[in-house]
DNA sequence: ACGAAATTTGCAGCCATTTTAAACTTTATT
DNA sequence: AATAAAGTTTAAAATGGCTGCAAATTTCGT
């Protein structure tokens, strides 16, 4: 139950998380704005604040609860955070996402962050295409 | 000549355009925003207005001189486009900025594409961590 | 050097996001 | 169930990065 993940996250089970929370997983493959967010809210007659939003979105983010994606115009745009870490594939042209994971990418990276003198904290990596349905 | 280059580049050879294009040229570690170069021009006496360097480096995006980069804060970078495609690792504490290239990697991206049915156009790769001087 | 065409400027405006201080919920405690 | 303390939400204003605009200026072919 929401409430309770909420809670073990060290956040009291308000009206505003508790929805945003629940709107992320009933939108299975969902990568949305703050923005998205709120206007689904306004749509199905919830009045929660944009602040709060992107308040709450943040905190989730703290919590690992989701993960926050920046794209190339500089939106922000999260998502649950679902099972392990993963990459991103976008269509340039539709938009559409696609994730994926990749054994020997995630490998090469620790291993030029190291050769690098860095401690790898985490990464992102974008394949930006277009998709076959757009072709 | 810089100015010889942005006259290839079909643009006019401008003071604004002549003096960014020098000054990436001429900074050790090229990955600057707007406002970096901004200030760097004010202190040096230069004035050049900010909404000029930014439609300045988009030009010079556009016409391949230069690639902007957005990191995790949603700012976004410019950087000579000197050579081949290369990706980041960043240090979150300092900002510092590590250039690579990967082999492995850009053959794993290639087939990641076209196993999802991607045509890829470009990728962006960033790791971020903490650099040995931070740690 | 001249004038058309392109460019820069200063400023207002825009968008996404954050901050503020006051009003309101949640939760632990009675 | 009522209470109070702590944590949250809210609306509105502020911020930061960036873009659009009309007027002033600069560039460049002649």
């Amino acid at each position: 139950m929401d409430k309770e993940n909420l809670k073990q996250a060290g956040l009291k089970a308000t009206l505003p998380r508790v929805k945003i929370l629940e709107l992320l997983e009933s939108s299975e493959n969902a990568h949305m704005s703050a923005e998205d967010i709120y206007k689904i809210f306004m749509d199905n007659g919830h009045d929660i604040a944009l602040a709060t939003i992107y308040r709450v979105l943040t905190q989730f983010e703290d919590a690992g609860i989701v993960a926050r994606h920046r794209f190339e115009d500089g939106r922000a745009v999260f998502e649950l955070n679902t099972g392990p870490h993963h990459d991103h594939i976008v269509c340039l042209k539709c938009g559409k996402v696609v994730e994926f994971v990749d054994e020997v990418i995630e490998q090469r990276q620790q291993a030029i962050a190291k050769e690098k003198g860095f401690e790898m904290t985490c990464h992102h990596l974008y394949i930006y295409g277009i998709c076959n349905n757009c072709r």
